[in-house]
DNA sequence: CATTGTTTATTTAGGT
DNA sequence: ACCTAAATAAACAATG
């Protein structure tokens, strides 16, 4: 082993995307949703790599964040002191690894604009339907991957969650050569032997876990859980004594047929994602695909 | 005013 | 090689 002094494995960029690591720090939070600060803190805390540069790939991250629909926004509450909003994992976004790879997704996950979409049984499409409707929050209608958008109440799992992670084809986790099972121990999880290996051996630096997080213990989260995983100990009335919703959906709708159906499958009625992300398109419903403007250079290296 | 969010535009790179 | 997701840069608006 190399002297971990200074340079070594330890600041070698990390295999995940800026996605994936977001998600990751968010899955493990207690609430599953963090404000951007303590996003920050877990990839510092455990990335080395992460430590430095820190304007440049903030800026980057926060990119991410308001780009990727896979992101909701939660208010803070009126008691929660502090600047932005919390960011947890859109209900839909399903398994953003089901590929194997935490670099890249296969199909970015967005949300279509569908006011009237089948899928309205799901506890949380009911509790989103209630109450806030902001135009421009991604959460206010369906929503799907990769073209896939409802989702029938039976099978739920967490898109994250490691049995999404570990727990399918081994070749997946491998994929990047990564250390996610490392991530995974540290983060509290259960990491199967043959992965832990792979791991330790380069990924030791993180190791360091907890504490960082506001002193949360990342276990007794799981207590107040409603029967499909949602908390329910989020909700919070503002002044007006409405309710709202202050927690974010730590589960994901399956269609019980397994995840994410039809992912894997041939093209999908959904339109190919050119450019245009974001969710405007709430106001002027869907018409037409608006001009894709992609980029028309082919540049050198 | 520094942090947090949004948005556009361009480049890089993963995966097939 | 191609397609497109992800990274990077940069210009602001909002917000505490």
């Amino acid at each position: 082993m190399p002297r971990p002094g200074k340079n070594s494995y330890s600041d070698q960029k990390p295999p995940y995307s800026y996605i994936s690591l977001t998600a990751m720090a968010i899955q493990n939070s207690s609430e599953k949703m963090l404000p951007l600060s303590d996003i920050y803190k877990f990839i510092m805390d455990r990335f080395p790599y992460y430590r430095e540069n820190t304007q440049r790939w903030q800026n980057s991250l926060r990119h991410n964040l308001s780009f990727n629909d896979c992101f909701i926004k939660i208010p803070r509450r009126p008691d929660q002191p502090g600047k932005g909003s919390f960011w947890a994992l859109h209900p839909d976004c399903g398994d953003m690894f089901e590929n194997g790879s935490f670099l890249r997704r296969r199909k970015r996950f967005k949300v279509l604009r569908a006011e009237h979409m089948s899928c309205k049984s799901s506890p949380m499409m009911h509790y989103f339907h209630h109450h806030h409707h902001h135009p421009g929050s991604k959460l206010a209608t369906a929503s799907g991957y990769g073209g896939i958008s409802c989702a029938q109440p039976g099978g739920f799992k967490h898109p994250f969650a490691i049995e999404n992670i570990i727990g399918r084809d081994y070749k997946g986790v491998v994929a990047g050569g990564l250390p996610l099972s490392s991530v995974m121990h540290h983060l509290g999880y259960p990491v199967p032997p043959q992965l832990s290996s792979v791991v330790n051996s380069m990924w030791p630096h993180v190791g360091m876990l907890s504490e960082s997080m506001s002193g949360v213990p990342v276990s007794a989260a799981a207590s107040e859980y409603a029967p499909f995983g949602v908390s329910t100990k989020g909700l919070y009335h503002n002044a007006s004594g409405q309710t709202l919703p202050a927690v974010p959906v730590p589960i994901k709708p399956t269609p019980s047929l397994g995840p994410v159906p039809g992912l894997s499958g041939p093209a999908h009625l959904c339109t190919p994602a050119s450019a245009m992300e974001k969710s405007d398109l709430l106001e002027a419903s869907q018409r037409l695909p608006l001009p894709t403007l992609l980029s028309h250079q082919r540049q050198n290296k």
